[in-house]
RNA sequence: GCCCGGAUGGUGGAAUGGUAGACACGAGGGACUUAAAAUCCCUUGGCCUCGCGGCUGUGUGGGUUCGAGUCCCACUCCGGGUACCA
């Protein structure tokens, strides 16, 4: 009786959508584990085999837990807002709702048939307005709130007022970005507009004039992480810079706890380092320094206050505020051409020649608040507007970038600090700078011979009871740009009085997204949603027309999967106490420095906000390699319609041409295929080497244009579901990108077609009742062991493999008993969960095997009562001696003494010492 | 430039200081079959050898250790992140 997945598998498909095996619902008598992948964007091309990785792989996890007795929750959505489908909009006319909803459609077809176990009844879709209503609703709290840095909390925005009332900006520490320190008095005598736009500088979410990555293809801004190089991420379009009012989050406020938690969370080490590197912390001190002849001062920010003493000019960004004014004269007119040439440049440009130096003198002086020395003020791009305070003290002794600008204008160096060992030298016979903090202050005052660290201590004592200067932490992370001038997006809940923009009342949510009759922006410039109808308040008050970037509604989507149908709350404080947070997330770790920073935001803040109880969203997370393609090429000699076999392609001049990876076979080219794929073939001539014509290869990244693109549904329909997750997990370690090969796939085929013939003969099911034998107890607690381990450490292509000598050595110990195969076929369900449920009936349950308990094994069956140890004599292997497990060590070592074999290696020396590691290895060190 | 990974047969990979190459793919040989498919058996890192067996071998060069693919140092190459971040 043959292994018949088409039969099997759809049919317990049906029956897990119709009993509902996996859904979850909250029982506080079980313990919860929640399992989530990230949820994909519906693109029209569909899966391939690379998307289904991580989700065999926490499915896997998902049901070996329900195994253990754990309550799971595994559900799945879609991040269904996103670019593709507006562009689609944008040319056709296609709503992009509809083209979503179709998409979602094929990848719900495509999910469904590899067999994965989600409560599909909490699926969420981010379009769905049921669903953004709480991201809008998250985003009115966050507009209503500030932060509070001496409780290190978000706290309601009321109580900051309260505070304004009665004391003015000094009675609150308050992250924030005003520059005016306001007395009760000031606040209380503002009007309403002017305490808005007071209050707009403490928001979590405001609306400010921020320079923004502006992608003029896409006619959007975008944030720091979806820009790769100069170039927007979705579509590869040129990114300019340019100042724009734009909503922001002011998740700078939690640079530090966003630090802090990632020691607290179970991560791999790259992506904690790529969050550390993202959030940039250095620490320093900021340092003012008057200005020759006007009363303002130059504020600095240094990690290297130690070296103040040898600092020789000042640099300034172009763009900083204070260049018109400090500017002399008779350099205005250079130093206006020369910012407004920086201002113009764009992002690529200004990257492509990081290494030319440029800059101007303004004609001004700084003062060093050290030794009184004049400085004199350029401007230059190297300094950036952005980090810091937008203003450097340059000591080109010390720092590469100012040593590399004083060599090209011939400003002074000096040197402050000798590393250990040297004496002083010369900076002008220097090559480069010495950067290093290891070494001896010199030419430095009351600085003078102390170490670098002691020194930068000494230095911000100084400057501090002085009031010149403060210690100070800084960081690169900079705020969230939160709005696009995009349609498929999230309307904003916000409308505008007077230009102020105000939140509208929470009962109103979800504001829906309006039609409109055109995807593009209006003749003026207004982002799509200015065409809608009656884009506005009953009251009359215009409606806000950006939309929600990509990041809105995925960073909280984890938390709605909790109590998804929830009508009243985002979700039920009864659910989050439930689920908590997420215990293993698996998923790419192209995230790294976007969702999975603005997830950890989104969560402190409501964190702060009482609504949840975990400050971290994901204790676990996987970051599943990707899979690449592995596309194949013909070799056409030039000129000609003649192909060449791979191997004898350098006989001739040939062009190598993708052919489509399912005309390949083992690298064979099915030349009737090839001749009907396309006309101009259909004439081709071959020349093969043995009879056949071998195909090149290459890894490449899997795409259509390459012809390397599998999918998973062909794979399905000619292997099965079960075999495609085997073979997606045995390809390699999970977390490894690696090639894809159809070719391999066979041996996992052969694997499960050999299982099946464990429980049956040629007449049917048959199996055996009666007592294992010991080697087949044997065989089942070595593989339980095994498996539990590998399992563990997510290790699931070895698990694939220990079940292949699983069934290997059952089989050649014809062994078909109950009490064998029983457990075999739980170890096997979290993998091939169809062919297991098909087992586990046939072996006389009634219910599914979900809900069987996973085995354990029994240490004392796996025992040996004796061990052959392999013998090295001076670490090479000799020979091997057959001894008893419980041999004492000095018996061991006669026996190897006295084994016959031994002697061929002891001729002529003497034995200095003999190193034996029980049920290990023995080692003889002769000489 | 800086930070983080990685390099093992023809291929994917296994081996958490203790028998390198498990498990598969591919290849070669054989059995069964009228034939094919399916299935089963044998061989398969390289070199020397009829064989027994030996030598050699985890990117390169050193080191630690009775013993190193695994730990340490230096380097080469490949992949990823980031980049005038003061």
């Amino acid at each position: 009786m043959d292994y018949n997945f088409r039969e099997i598998e759809p049919r317990w498909r049906k029956y897990w959508a119709e009993h509902k095996t996996y859904r979850a619902t909250e029982d506080p008598s079980r313990p919860k584990y929640y399992v989530l992948d990230m949820f994909p964007y519906p693109s029209g091309a569909g899966l391939h085999v690379g998307h289904p990785l991580g989700y065999i792989a926490s499915d896997i996890y998902a049901r070996y837990m329900r195994h253990r007795g754990y309550n799971v929750l595994h559900p799945m959505g879609y991040d269904a807002y996103g670019l593709p489908a507006e562009q689609y909009a944008i040319q056709t006319g296609t709503h992009p709702a509809l083209t979503t909803a179709r998409n979602i459609e094929r990848y719900r077809e495509q999910l469904d048939k590899l067999g994965f176990s989600y409560d599909w009844d909490r699926e969420v879709q981010t379009c769905d307005p049921a669903y953004y209503q709480w991201t809008q609703w998250t985003f009115i709290r966050l507009f209503h709130s500030w932060y509070d840095t001496s409780l290190d909390k978000a706290r309601p925005l009321e109580e900051l007022e309260a505070i304004f009332r009665v004391s003015g900006a000094q009675g609150a520490r308050a992250f924030h970005t005003c520059v005016w320190d306001f007395t009760a008095a000031d606040w209380n005598g503002l009007n309403e507009n002017g305490r808005q736009e007071l209050l707009m500088h403490f928001r979590l979410a405001y609306l400010a004039d921020t320079w923004v990555n502006w992608c003029p293809a896409l006619g959007t801004v975008l944030a720091n992480d979806e820009v790769k190089d100069g170039f927007s991420e979705r579509g590869g379009h040129p990114v300019e810079r340019k100042r724009m009012k734009q909503w922001s989050l002011r998740i700078t406020a939690y640079a530090q706890r966003l630090l802090d938690g990632l020691d607290r969370i179970d991560w791999s080490d790259s992506i904690k380092e790529m969050q550390r590197n993202w959030i940039g912390r250095s620490e320093g001190a900021t340092v003012m320094f008057s200005i020759e002849g006007h009363e303002e001062k130059i504020e600095v920010f240094t990690t290297r206050p130690d070296t103040l003493f040898g600092a020789t000019f000042m640099v300034l960004a172009p763009e900083h505020e204070l260049v018109a004014r400090i500017t002399a004269p008779e350099q205005r007119e250079e130093v206006e051409r020369y910012a407004s040439w920086a201002r113009n440049r764009s992002e690529r440009e200004r990257m492509a020649e990081v290494k030319q130096v440029s800059g101007v003198f303004t004609g001004a002086y700084g003062i060093n608040p050290l030794n009184g020395e004049a400085l004199p003020v350029w401007i230059a791009d190297y300094v950036l507007a952005g980090y810091g305070t937008g203003a450097i003290m340059a000591v080109p002794g010390h720092d590469s970038r100012d040593f590399s600008f004083a060599r090209h204008f011939g400003l002074p160096i000096r040197q402050v600090v000798v590393a250990p060992g040297d004496q002083p030298t010369d900076p002008a016979g220097w090559e480069d700078s010495y950067d290093s903090k290891e070494g001896k202050m010199v030419n430095s005052g009351m600085l003078d011979g102390m170490d670098v660290k002691a020194a930068i201590r000494a230095t911000i004592e100084y400057l501090e009871d002085r009031q010149l200067g403060t210690g100070r932490v800084n960081y690169r992370l900079r705020d969230a740009i939160f709005s696009r001038q995009r349609y498929w997006g999230e309307p904003f809940p916000v409308y505008y009085k007077d230009g102020m923009p105000y939140t509208l009342p929470e009962d109103q949510l979800p504001l829906e997204l309006p039609p409109v009759d055109k995807y593009l922006p209006t003749e003026s410039g207004d982002p799509p949603l200015a065409r809608a109808k009656n884009w506005h308040t009953p009251e009359g008050y215009p409606l806000e027309t950006n939309t929600m970037p990509g990041f809105a509604g995925s960073s909280g989507y984890y938390l709605r999967y909790m109590d998804p149908r929830n009508t009243q709350a985002y979700f039920s404080p009864e659910a989050n106490a439930y689920w908590r947070n997420v215990d293993l997330y698996i998923g790419g770790d192209e995230h790294a420095t976007g969702h999975l920073l603005y997830s950890r935001f989104w969560n402190k803040f409501l964190y702060d906000l009482g609504l949840v109880c975990e400050d971290e969203p994901f204790r676990k997370l996987i970051n599943q390699g990707k899979i690449q393609g592995r596309s194949s090429f013909v070799y056409r000699i030039s000129g000609t319609n003649t192909f060449v076999s791979r191997n004898l392609r350098n006989d001739h001049e040939t062009q190598a041409l993708h052919v489509d990876i399912n005309m390949v076979h083992n690298d064979e080219l099915d030349l009737e295929a090839f001749r009907q794929w396309r006309p101009e073939f259909s004439t081709a001539g071959f020349i093969l080497e043995d009879g056949k014509y071998l195909c090149g290869y290459e890894v490449e990244k899997m795409s259509k244009s390459k012809h390397n693109v599998q999918s998973p549904d062909e794979l399905v329909e000619r292997y099965g579901a079960d075999t495609l997750r085997l073979y997606e997990m045995f390809l390699g370690p999970l977390t490894d990108h690696k090639p894809w090969d159809t070719n391999g796939i066979e041996g996992v085929f052969r694997f499960m077609k050999k299982l099946w013939r464990l429980f049956h003969d040629e007449a049917g099911f048959s199996v055996a009742d009666g007592d294992p034998t010991e080697a087949e107890l044997k065989v089942l607690h070595k593989t339980i062991k095994k498996v539990s381990e590998d399992i563990e450490r997510f290790s699931f292509n070895t698990v694939v493999s220990t079940l292949m000598i699983c069934v290997n050595e059952l089989g050649d110990l014809r062994c078909r008993k109950r009490t064998i195969l029983e457990p075999l076929v739980v170890l096997l369900s979290p993998y091939a969960p169809h062919i297991a449920e098909e087992l586990w009936q046939k072996l006389g349950h009634s219910s599914s095997v979900t809900g069987a308990v996973f085995p354990t094994y029994d240490e004392a069956l796996l025992q040996e009562a004796s061990f052959e140890y392999p013998v090295s004599f001076n670490g090479k292997l000799r020979f091997k001696l057959n001894l008893p497990v419980d041999m004492p060590v000095p018996a061991i070592e006669e026996a190897v003494r006295t084994a016959p074999q031994a002697g061929k290696w002891l001729e002529g020396l003497s034995i200095r010492k003999i190193i034996v590691v029980p049920g290990k290895i023995i080692n003889v060190v002769v000489s």
